[in-house]
DNA sequence: TTAATGCATAAAATATAGTTTATATAAAGG
DNA sequence: CCTTTATATAAACTATATTTTATGCATTAA
């Protein structure tokens, strides 16, 4: 059961609300966070822990990747990214979701050249 | 013009949601907040600023007293506040209330006393 | 005009939060 | 098995926020 604090608290550092505004687009991979943000792993495993600390992201496992989506489980919360997402500055969003297509993008064609030589499925998506 | 940012930060202080509850029963001067959290008043002043920097609360200025109140104009912010009085511990409240109270009563009966001697009006409220 | 009161602010001290670097763990591929 | 990859976590470090103590500035009362 979070406090109100913990809510506020999470919400209260820029990185975590360009975690949310990526989010808004779907549910990623720990990986794909990092390349979005430009930021080294364990600075956005950090924030991720904070966020699912209170409640905003969940969590699931896909084999030995970890996917982060909106927990949209509690209405407060809900209203509260909507909030984040409204009114956070897009030309900055952008550039983060730009760096992220680029990213999606080049993991796809390595899988693609993977798939080329054998039959694999090496990508999670 | 005040960011998401700025306004999440001013939330996420236990101090500075009293103060809130405590506004929610109208205005108060300094020297009633600081008797009803029991802090010292420098303490105090900082976390008025910051939740008036984020445009949560104004002051007006009576006479050698400042007042300051709930800023209701901006409606978000005032959803806020709104989640914030209705999400914060009411046991917690309860004790800066009475604390308030009391300091109310023992103010008002100082001037009572100052009142009979004179007949000033030493009390701003 | 002096003293007292109510409040703000500055500086120093402390506490909390965020960042980095290094390492551990678990899953999958070879 | 051994390696590589994806992620988490711990420890040390840095930055930011809060608290304390001291002081200053208005305003009012004496």
């Amino acid at each position: 059961m979070e406090t109100i604090l913990t809510i506020f608290k999470a919400l209260s550092d820029e990185t975590r609300l360009r975690i949310l505004k990526l989010l808004e687009h779907g549910e990623l991979c720990v990986c794909d966070i990092v390349a979005a943000l430009d930021m080294v792993q364990p600075k956005v495993s950090f924030h991720l822990g904070v966020l699912k600390e209170a409640g905003f992201i969940k969590d699931c496992k896909h084999g030995r990747w970890i996917h982060y989506k909106l927990d949209d489980a509690d209405m407060f919360k809900r209203s509260l990214i909507l909030s984040v997402l409204e009114r956070t500055s897009n030309a900055a969003a952008a550039e983060d979701k730009k760096r992220l297509e680029r990213f999606l993008k080049s993991k796809k064609t390595k899988t693609d050249c993977i798939n080329l030589k054998n039959t694999a499925r090496g990508n999670h998506a």
